[in-house]
RNA sequence: GGGCCAGUAGCUCAGUUGGUUAGAGCAGGGGACUCAUAAUCCCUUUGUCGCGGGUUCGAGUCCUGCCUGGCCUACCA
């Protein structure tokens, strides 16, 4: 076989959050295609790096009150302490805020430019004056120009559907700040995508180099066909500039405009091979500007766009290779829904390895992951029987039902006959190769399964346990377990690429370990055995149940956290007071009616002679009745500034005898207390002694 | 609003260029075995293939309308 030279990516994770298994969708994607390379013997390489700039970084440090490059130092170690944890084995991990990737950045650009390609234009961008930064969409709120629907993102109207731009909104206001942004001019440099647009309709619809559904996708959203009979749609200028500030690389030629961050991140791909090659005493034009070496790019569906116009555009331009192929994924669901970070189902790498095994997450991923862009579910029912079921009771159960037997003797010198098993098996594995090259690991599991099937049955008919009762058939249990493990030796070579671990155990069991594909053509015979060890535990429900609470009590906390800390709407009410008194049970109606407010006028209102917190008031219900009670509200009023003005009581609350004399009743008020009461108070107009309803 | 994709047994999915009575795994039911992590093996129930039209000798597979769901809709990371 020719050894190919493949150079894989996966998306660059952004620096401003924690992993979580939607994103391990793609990582073990990746990481399963790249082990599968690997294994077949390939020289395969996964450049990977942290994507660090933009808007959203420079908030969070500002917020957090430290630098850029902190945060983005300590997302970096978090993010690879994870991939650890998951067992994905990159070959570099670089960031996109690295000398390389500026230098890189500057070549790629100034290729552009001469390309003629580069266009400058003024736009008007909301500005928030106080926080001195322009507003991407996402920060920006306001009423919808179309619905007058208040409440609205800067891009589009959730209700109406509308979009427009932030400036068109009505009153909008900064997310950030909370204060109303001006509209300012500022000057954008564009690329004129338009010029490569018979590149790109070439490029999109030709060659394989996407999935046919994307290239669908492309010719009837962007580029239009050129067959028809609107013909092709001009492709619109891409903005790739930010004025100043920005967390990001300044644009040499452009002082006081950094590139926007959709410019540099997939840079960084050649970025993180520049350093891998440096490491390496390679040559960067081996890999990016080599006919010979393949490109493999791995994305979610959101950022098909980026990778497949902008990208291939940028690389061509730039005189670089094109991805031989951009492998497209769909998004996670759990339980059936939308992964939801308040709803604590956006479950974090580092949660979920405190409580479970990431080999079953990884057989699961592979065993639902197929070529094209459909979402994958995560249900926790399938996820814990399949991989018990699958793994542990099909596959595993091999090992462990005949490795003892021949714990002393080893496998046998010859192979024996296992009446074709082997073989048939042997034979499969290039279907499920081609399985794996294609990305339809959902149909290597199933095929590798089907053997596994086969293989039991054979155990089953042979009755080692039977046999090891009789001392003259040694030979025969030798004979027996030898197919036992050599059938299972060879699922664990199939299955090597998603289960790393258990292939390095099954190389202790019978020593000899797994590193290549071939390994599954040819019987292992005449190893000593080792002592059998559990290689794969099942999955308790228990274990399940407890990562699911601890991620909800920490979505719960960091929901409490934004609330508390971010302004959530155009008044910048803070989400705080719900969470410090939470909503009691429901009501009914006849349980309101049960309690009896009335209006009431403070008639008078004085100090209680040794109360700290009290005041003694006096209020009126109309003619002659008259209520004393006694209120907590000394610390946030004085007593002369009530009298006169009327207030809401609860009027049938049963007397009590307090310290300082009887208290008829209660005076109704919102906060926490001390200075921070808020009495309550009915509009002009209002009589006391009315009810209130 | 516009677009892309999907809709097959309770669940997850296979169904090659349209071709005989629509399949697998799991779950459910019955039995066997006891080497194995209550693992394994054998047998077994279940479907108006989203709905309605159309093309065809023949459609889950092609065309069309509708319904439902997911996603995209460019200055959003």
């Amino acid at each position: 076989m020719n050894q190919r030279k493949i150079l894989v990516t996966a998306a660059l994770p952004y620096a401003n959050g924690a992993v979580h298994l939607g994103h391990l969708v793609e990582y073990i994607q990746t990481d399963i295609w790249v082990r599968f390379q690997k294994l077949r013997g390939h020289n395969c390489k996964f450049m990977w790096a942290d994507d660090t700039h933009g808007t959203a970084i420079m908030i969070r440090a500002r917020k957090e009150g430290r630098s850029e490059t902190e945060v983005i130092a300590e997302a970096n170690a978090e993010h690879q302490r994870d991939f650890q944890g998951f067992q994905i084995a990159y070959d570099n991990y670089g960031s996109t805020h690295s000398e390389e990737n500026q230098k890189l950045c500057g070549e790629v650009w100034q290729s552009i430019r001469d390309a003629g390609l580069v266009k400058e234009k003024d736009v008007d961008q909301l500005f928030d004056v106080e926080q001195g930064t322009f507003l991407a969409d996402r920060f920006v709120t306001g009423t919808c120009p179309e619905c007058h629907e208040p409440g609205q993102a800067g891009d589009n109207c959730s209700k109406c559907g509308a979009t427009y731009s932030p400036a068109e909104l009505i009153d909008p206001l900064s997310t950030l700040s909370g204060t109303k942004p001006e509209i300012r001019s500022a000057k954008h440099l564009f690329i004129e995508l338009e010029q490569l647009h018979g590149f790109l309709q070439d490029w999109t619809q030709s060659g394989d180099h996407l999935q046919p559904e994307v290239a669908n996708y492309l010719k009837g959203h962007f580029l239009g066909d050129p067959d028809s009979e609107e013909g092709a749609k001009p492709l619109r200028d891409w903005d790739i500039s930010r004025p100043a500030p920005y967390f990001g690389f300044e644009i040499p030629d452009s002082p006081g405009n950094f590139w926007y961050v959709w410019f540099d991140a997939p840079i960084g791909y050649i970025a993180s091979t520049q350093q891998w090659c440096e490491k390496n005493d390679q040559s960067l034009d081996d890999w990016w500007k080599n006919d010979v070496a393949e490109i493999h790019h791995f994305i979610g569906k959101d950022i098909t766009y980026f990778h497949t116009l902008f990208w291939p555009g940028m690389l061509k331009a730039a005189g670089y290779s094109l991805p031989t192929k951009v492998h497209i994924h769909g998004f996670l669901t759990v339980n059936g829904r939308k992964m939801s970070k308040r709803e604590g189902t956006a479950f974090k790498a580092s949660t979920y390895l405190k409580h479970l095994d990431p080999s079953a997450l990884r057989y699961y991923y592979a065993s639902k992951l197929g070529a094209r862009l459909d979402d994958l579910d995560l249900n926790f029912e399938e996820f814990t029987s399949k991989v018990n079921a699958d793994l542990v009771g099909k596959v595993v159960n091999l090992a462990s039902r005949s490795a003892k037997f021949v714990k002393n003797v080893g496998l046998s010198v010859t192979y024996p006959d296992d009446g074709g098993l082997f073989q048939q098996a042997a034979k499969a594995g290039d279907e499920i190769a081609a399985a794996y090259e294609n990305c339809e690991y959902n149909k290597a599991m199933r095929l590798i399964l089907e053997l596994a099937d086969r293989a039991n049955p054979f155990v089953e008919n042979a009755e080692p346990w039977n046999l090891k009762k009789d001392e003259s058939k040694a030979n025969e249990l030798q004979d027996v377990c030898t197919v036992a493990l050599n059938l299972f030796r060879q699922l664990v070579i199939y299955l090597s690429p998603v289960l790393p671990e258990l292939a390095e155990k099954t190389g202790v069991l019978l020593n000899d370990p797994i590193e290549s594909w071939d390994q599954s053509k040819s019987p292992l015979t005449g190893t000593d055995v080792s002592k059998f060890k559990h290689m794969m535990k099942r999955i308790e429900e228990k274990d399940v149940k407890a990562m699911e609470e601890e991620s909800k009590a920490e979505a719960d906390a960091t929901v409490a956290a934004e609330q508390a800390s971010a302004a959530s709407d155009q008044y910048g009410d803070s989400g705080q007071p719900m969470i410090d008194e939470p909503l009691t049970e429901e009501c009914t109606i006849d349980d309101f009616v049960k309690v009896d407010l009335r209006v009431a006028r403070v008639v008078n209102a004085e100090h209680v002679e040794g109360a700290r917190k009290l005041l003694k008031l006096t209020l009126s219900l109309g003619g002659e009745h008259r209520r004393q009670v006694f209120a907590g509200i000394k610390a946030a009023y004085e007593p002369e500034k009530l009298i006169g003005r009327q207030v809401v009581m609860v009027a049938n609350l049963k007397p009590r005898q307090m310290k300082f004399g009887l208290s008829e009743g209660m005076v109704c008020a919102s906060g926490p207390g001390g200075e921070e009461v808020f009495l309550l108070s009915p509009d002009e107009g209002a009589k006391p002694g009315q009810r209130v309803h």
